[in-house]
DNA sequence: GATTTTACCGATAACGTTTTCGTAAATTAA
DNA sequence: TTAATTTACGAAAACGTTATCGGTAAAATC
């Protein structure tokens, strides 16, 4: 039972290899009628085009790669489903690969996916990734590549992101405006932009409202889990009496620390305001539910492999196009925390 | 610039693109030394062999397909990461689809596969796939494919799942030894053989320890969320009284529920004991901890590839195997909501 | 009736790799 | 020395598709 092909198609109707192929595509010079026979006899014999020999005459495997630090993670996980629902919508499948937060491995999927030559690359960078090389490397190449989420400055492509900075800032500004004054901040690790920014923001507000930033009010998570939310909670009550706010780089985080409030009977928000930052779908059940900040996922991985797509065809048709920095609208959701 | 292929090397060397080849697989018609001045001259041209072109000539992509339900779910997004993990070592690539709990959708993906020819598939099924001639018909055309968590009896392949039955009984099992008498379980959908299997498990349980079966202290959820949980606690505590423990097919049903318990006050595990299923995260963050069966969802990804590693290389050399199914150990994870 | 145009089809090359088979040279055995 | 064997390489085919380039016949135009 060897597969159906051109040829075989060929050879029963006693026409060339061409002239099936051209009328499978609808080639404007294949008569009617030739055509009407080629297709139904593919439909009856069910042919199906074999991809490899598609792929390797027209050098496209219609698949992109997606590299994200990490697979099980809420945000993360819209992200990916964003990103296959429209791939989907365009005839493209999409290759996943975990970069684990780290850079080494990161550059090894890199490689990975230039070498299984896929037609674009979409990722994330890892947290620890402060070189850009095997970016570039690939940008180089002309391999589409569109950075989402976590980013940096110094690459050159295409991007989708959210306004950390602003979004922290509209974070911060509402434990103030809801009467808050000594404002804790759980921050993200050093490195990744989102947390720098987010951070920035935070202190960004403070300023505004002529509030003293203080250090000791800010805590580092390295992991973002809710142990470090939970555990940093206890620390920031032992030592800063007098906190009556935070906000948390993560909704895990934030629920970690309610976790913790809610143990010490501490009340929420009549003693500490508390804010987080995603809108996982678990901060509108805990309680008190969780005010927080959106962070469309799903709108960010459709974006980003719409963005990709557009560059794909540029390229393809050797046509320039320009680098574009796409920025996605986040949202305050008010809840009962704060 | 060109792409660098073998028939460069050899024109450079002056050899054939047959030696060149031959040398870079180490084949053992290549002297030492060609193999030697091939391999340094590919090194140094920085060769990398043109996928397309290899899996067009070996009929091999080495890309697996995965088809899952829902790619934002907890338990699914170990189970990826478990098999990303596992294709990796084994130099494979996996490209991900959604089925959306959809028959229609799945058995797209499936033949989209297919047409892409992947070497393998691993799936879930969806919720409501009751017809399986998909299934078979990849089978038939000797395609591996094996099935996890959510399979069928009646497909004919190798699966790997664990005894939901077994655990669900063991879930109950746990209540019943903790003094409960009136035990409620809130159950998955009607179709997929997982919530079949947990309510029967729930069933037996009740029959072993002579608890009579009582239907009104059962609840379907059809899309097992936090908020079935949280309401159909609701309804229980309305219409069910006498109720004192509670069998959740999933943790976030059992977390939903727990957060009605606290909302009406009620006692975990004094009042009413609550164990769910899986074993997510924030079981153990939630106040109280909830008890839980551990569902090894990582171990399940890495198995399945294994397994389906092993009938990938069985028809590649035509080897005769059977079908195996795979059970995973489950654990009964003790905590403060029983 | 001669010429040009149009419609339709096929021969052929090409993509880069792998693998079979043949053969010349080198080596060993007789 | 001759015959048999081994070693090392190359020629060539093949995988299935797409695209270019002609060519022939019919139709249209002059």
């Amino acid at each position: 039972m060897r597969e159906v092909t051109l040829k075989h198609i060929a050879e029963i109707l006693e026409i060339s290899v061409a002239t099936v192929s051209k009328a499978l595509k609808d080639y404007p010079d294949v008569s009617p009628k030739t055509k009407k026979r080629v297709k139904e006899l593919a439909e009856t014999l069910n042919y199906k085009p074999n991809s490899f020999a598609v792929n390797f005459r027209t050098r496209e495997s219609k698949t992109i790669g997606l590299i994200i630090p990490e697979v099980v993670h809420h945000f993360f996980s819209n992200v990916i489903k964003g990103i296959i629902a429209q791939a989907e919508k365009k005839g493209y499948l999409v290759i996943i690969l975990q970069s684990n937060e780290s850079y080494q491995l990161e550059k090894k999927q890199l490689d990975l996916l230039v070498s299984k030559r896929v037609d674009g690359v979409l990722m994330s960078l890892s947290n620890d990734t402060a070189n850009y090389k095997h970016i570039n490397d690939v940008l180089d190449r002309d391999i589409p590549l569109v950075l989402f989420d976590k980013t940096a400055k110094l690459i050159n492509c295409s991007k989708v992101i959210i306004d950390d900075r602003k979004a922290a800032f509209i974070a911060t500004e509402h434990l103030i405006k809801s009467g808050c004054k000594h404002i804790a901040h759980f921050r993200g690790p050093l490195l990744p932009l989102n947390s720098i920014d987010r951070f920035l923001g935070y202190k960004k507000a403070l300023e505004t409202y002529d509030i003293k930033y203080n250090p000791s009010l800010v805590f580092t998570c390295n992991d973002v889990t809710f142990e470090e939310g939970f555990n940093f909670t206890q620390e920031l009550i032992n030592t800063q009496s007098n906190v009556d706010g935070l906000f948390a780089v993560s909704d895990l985080v934030a629920i970690g620390a309610i976790a913790k409030l809610n143990e010490l009977k501490i009340k929420i928000p009549d003693q500490i305001s508390v804010i987080g930052f995603s809108n996982w779908f678990m901060s509108s059940a805990i309680t008190p539910s969780l005010t927080t900040i959106d962070q469309p996922g799903y709108l960010m991985g459709k974006k980003a492999f719409k963005r990709l797509f557009k560059e794909m065809t540029k390229i393809r048709k050797k046509q320039p196009f320009k680098y574009k920095t796409i920025e996605l609208p986040t949202s305050l959701v008010i809840r009962n925390s704060t």
